[in-house]
DNA sequence: TTTT
DNA sequence: TTTT
């Protein structure tokens, strides 16, 4: 079925990478996204949205985007759910990118990241994309899967489907 | 900054119509759309995504789609966030359609629902759309802003940017 | 770069399939849209736009579309470039389909076709989809490469990206 | 029914800003987006789209875009038809843009234009955007409709859906 | 919690 | 919690 996002907009930190127990490279990121209109007291608002990326092109991302790059989505929406500790049922909706574009000029520093500068190169999925079950660690005290920086995710290479 | 979302897919639930102080209509409703691989176990998953579409279209979604209708929705992707009552902060991702199409033949019944037929007709947005920021009561006990059917929702006209 | 289409509309003739030397099935056809505004004479215009598919799906679609068919497409726009008998240069621009969903109903008759029923299901491509420099035969004197029906066309398949 | 486009490309051409006898403003310009894949002889190919943008939007991008500039459109696919000097029947294919976002940074000069530069601000359509009937000069020795600099237009405003 |  |  048709399920189509494009988004263009700034990361608002930098891209997090993280590799499955099997070595599959897989970086999450956020980027802001300007709305066109204002709001009812005159500012002009954004929406945060949730961009997962995976193998040669989450390296990719990684070592080119940093918070306040300039970048191109084109992927498609995802949902996942899950229980928090209060037993609370979760539903998380990310795109899970199949191409990203780097719209920072080579050699900008867009804000206050790390990492180097990007360059108006384009990565393009190999495959049709992935999926993204990160059926992360239950156990973890925080759950909101964008933010358990740090520790390597407990994906099983089997959860993969490619 | 581009923010576009296509998507097609079958309605989990009759849509939600509801009205503003002020008279403006909004209609909520949960599209499934299948995933075009399967996963690991070989059975294709979907992702569930929660459209909001305003005003006059909001009445011809409620009147023409039901369950189990086939939709199309063109629109852009919107986040909000809340807190809950453990005080936890939630952000909600949702699809602010601009126009939806009835992709079920005329006449047909294409699930479980109790409305009328569609007939692929298609709605298109007066305005570049509209926002959302449904304030809904916060003492409401439950905080999807999904679920809680029945009450009208305490959305000032203030908010709207239209 | 940024390219993607999503479109819904009807067939306007039975699709084209082909095959190029080398046995890659290549599937030609015309959709419909109609647009969501009528024009000053208060008619409801359209938009006939030119699809490419390849591989199985493009076998696919020759099966189980029809002239009159309900399609979705999701591809790429892409340009074309050649000469014609009076020595004009022409651009023609199609979708490279990526994936393309049968919106009919199972057992629907669409329109005055001629093949068998369609019925929701959707072909994805494998790869990231190809290309189609269909480098017609210069010599043909129709040089509206969406009507040369009938010969077999001459592609090589080096110049196939996949 | 569902048309949707977003390019992300560059000018190929400073874009050509016209008015009808009534006095709107519309503007036509050419991008180029690179394909994400290179052909048989290694060569990164690009596609070549033309766009259409109306009104004050239409002065924007005259006013910010250039030869070379970086630019995002989203907007609808729309084909026109005409008779060419050899009573040849001619379809286009063009973008029927609804916003245009500056990709340039501002200050930045892209290529090799004439104008000032960009700045990353974005344009929005006031109404879901127009048409663009551009009935020009049948007697116009050039049959591309996008080469014809120059002379004005002969749209009567009577063909504006809006 | 989910649609065919 | 957020980007320019």
């Amino acid at each position: 079925m048709i399920n189509r996002v494009v988004l263009v907009g700034r990361l608002t930190a930098d891209p997090d990478l993280r590799y499955t127990p099997n070595g599959v490279a897989v970086a999450n990121f956020r980027i802001a996204v300007n709305r066109p209109f204002t709001n009812q007291q005159g500012e002009r608002e954004a929406d945060f949205l949730n961009c997962v990326i995976w193998r040669k092109q989450a390296e990719n991302v990684a070592n080119y985007l940093k918070k306040g790059s300039l970048a191109g989505v084109d992927g498609r929406m995802q949902s996942r759910s899950y229980e928090n500790q209060e037993g609370r049922r979760v539903t998380v909706v990310e795109v899970q990118a199949e191409s990203v574009q780097f719209l920072e000029p080579r050699g900008a520093s867009g804000g206050g990241g790390s990492s180097q500068g990007g360059g108006y190169s384009q990565q393009q999925s190999s495959q049709s994309s992935g999926s993204g079950q990160q059926n992360r660690d239950s156990s973890n005290l925080n759950d909101d899967p964008f933010s358990d920086n740090g520790q390597p995710i407990d994906i099983s290479d089997d959860d993969l489907p490619f």
